[in-house]
RNA sequence: GGUCCCAUCGUCUAGUGGUUAGGACACCGGCCUCUCACGUCGGGAACGCGGGUUCGACUCCCGCUGGGAUCACCA
């Protein structure tokens, strides 16, 4: 048999990374067993399912690269288009007596569940509606339509006796008491069926064999599988990952911060770099840190997810982006850096071959895309501003000459000699003429050219700078010392 | 509160009855050096508690404690 896996987001938000590694781990396991990965839309919804989150998610899963085999743009895999099939498997519940209406309101409902709370009683419905209609009236029970009328609910007649157990490829074997499982609505009174019916339904239809997803669902697993059961179906296998807690221990979500994967690619961080961190947040391949997509997929099994919840890591994922900001190629860095810099509005003095020198100097530096380009505003900005109090330590008066020589050296190099051996021989000159050592230069010129006293080395600057910058530069922070002067 | 899940350094984890309990992030220190980084070398840091089982438990069982999830006409 095949594997199948599926993720059904729901288009109501931003694609979460909590979420999205349970999507992943689906996909890898699809993948692993070169079975078919599913991308579901749940949008029964409609009230809160919209068209920018619906993008968002396809945005973000092309953007990591996990695709999938079957999904959109196809409108089969949206539940909004499948309600006619959701009709039918309802009314086929009806008429066999595993599902009835329930003609309590919800005003009714949250009366009983605050009631059974003050009594401390489990909060679940009681099923006072199970046996008010009677069989033979059943049958002839039509689903909910408030227009006309019926505005009632369907629910599941779950079994009240025996136990349902859930063999978990994850947590292993969780057994449930049929009793604690209370009758759960599967048709709204607006007509619209609910998440757990809709899903089993789908499940079913689409021939899943494997649910991933995380470990919130578990407790709804065993109310699943009785609705596969009363459908005629054979429940598909689970494994149950473990959440993703913020760093407070708790679930994570908005109020955690950047937690979407638009936030991180717009952060400056690489997919790879996302998909490295999740894959290692609950899996784990002896004591292997970076993983490849064919190594994920070819690694990747349940027997090596943990139970356990885990923390995410902000300063792992920033490390893992480093590695890879190291790592990429050249060219693609080049790629992935220019929207970055066009939001800032900057231009490029260059072409790419000089972008990719630009970085190479940078990238050992810069641990996201963000910080890259700040970083970079020396070389790519004509004009800079120089941090005063850099100016005062290292642009005094006594500095000037031996930063007008090296102009001077600087300015008669031949432009096809521009490079770091020809621009270090320059250096070797002024610093034997003026009797100085390296540290004594390197300083002041490193404030004259990017303004401030960090940088790459200063000959690799003044190579990716060129000439010509270089040398305006260097007389202007000449001329400014003399100034400072008088 | 009921039900279910979970428990190794601060964090992510390796470990599957006998190990000086390993790695990674973060942190601290040395080296390298024109600054900052990178790199490199080294350091501190963990088996929640109590009972069993066993010649021997981080590993198996039970209890406790702690943490989490879930109990919607949301998904």
């Amino acid at each position: 048999m095949t594997v199948r896996t599926r993720y059904a987001p729901s288009p109501t938000g931003a694609l979460h990374i909590g979420n999205v590694r349970s999507g992943l781990f689906a996909y890898l396991f699809a993948r692993h067993n070169g079975g078919a990965f599913i991308l579901r839309i749940d949008d029964t919804d409609r009230e809160r399912s919209t068209r920018e989150s619906l993008d968002e998610i396809l945005e973000s899963l092309t953007w990591l690269g996990v695709d999938w085999d079957e999904g959109p743009p196809d409108a089969r895999y949206f539940q909004s288009n499948r309600f006619d099939r959701y009709r039918e498997a309802a009314l086929q519940l009806l008429r066999e007596g595993k599902a009835y209406p329930c003609y309590c309101t919800a005003a009714e409902l949250d009366a009983m569940r605050k009631q059974a709370e003050r009594e401390r009683r489990k909060p679940g419905y009681d099923g006072r509606c199970r046996d008010r209609t009677p069989p033979a009236e059943l049958a002839k029970i039509d689903l909910p339509d408030k227009r006309a009328g019926r505005d009632y609910t369907i629910r599941f007649r779950s079994p009240r006796e025996g136990i349902t157990v859930v063999d978990d490829l994850i947590k292993g074997r969780a057994v449930f008491e049929n009793a604690e499982l209370d009758d759960l609505i599967i048709f709204r009174s607006d007509g619209v069926p609910t998440y757990n019916f809709a899903t089993v339904l789908d499940d079913a239809d689409f021939k899943m064999t494997h649910i991933v997803r995380g470990d919130d669902h578990l407790p709804n697993t065993p109310r699943q599988m009785q609705i596969f059961y009363a459908l005629g179906f054979e429940p598909p296998a689970y494994a149950h990952l473990p959440m993703v807690m913020g760093p407070d221990g708790q679930k994570l979500s908005k109020r955690h911060g950047a937690t979407s994967v638009f936030a991180y690619r717009d952060l400056g961080y690489f997919p790879e770099a996302l998909l490295n961190y999740l894959v290692r947040l609950g899996w784990s391949h002896g004591d292997q840190e970076i993983f490849s997509r064919a190594e994920m997929i070819e690694y990747f099994d349940f027997a090596n997810c943990g139970k356990s919840a885990g923390i995410f890591n902000a300063e792992k994922l920033l490390w893992l982006n480093f590695h890879y900001m190291k790592s990429l190629p050249l060219a693609r860095l080049v790629r992935d850096i220019k929207p970055f810099v066009a939001r800032r509005g900057g231009t490029i003095p260059g072409d790419d071959a000089w972008l990719e020198k630009m970085i190479a100097t940078l990238r050992e530096r810069a641990k996201t895309l963000v910080e890259l380009v700040d970083f970079a505003s020396f070389y790519l900005n004509d004009e800079i501003a120089i941090e005063p109090k850099a100016a005062a330590k290292f642009l005094k008066p006594e500095i000037a000459p031996a930063l007008a020589a090296l102009a001077g050296e600087i300015a008669s190099i031949d432009s096809a000699d521009f490079a770091e051996a020809s621009i270090q021989a320059g250096f070797a000159r002024v610093l034997d003429r003026f009797a100085m050592k390296l540290g004594q230069l390197a300083q002041p010129v490193r404030v004259a050219l990017t303004g401030g006293t960090v940088s790459p080395g200063i000959y690799e600057v003044i190579a990716v700078l060129g000439r010509d910058r270089t040398v305006r530069r260097l007389r202007a922070a000449e001329s400014a010392c003399t100034v400072a002067a008088s």
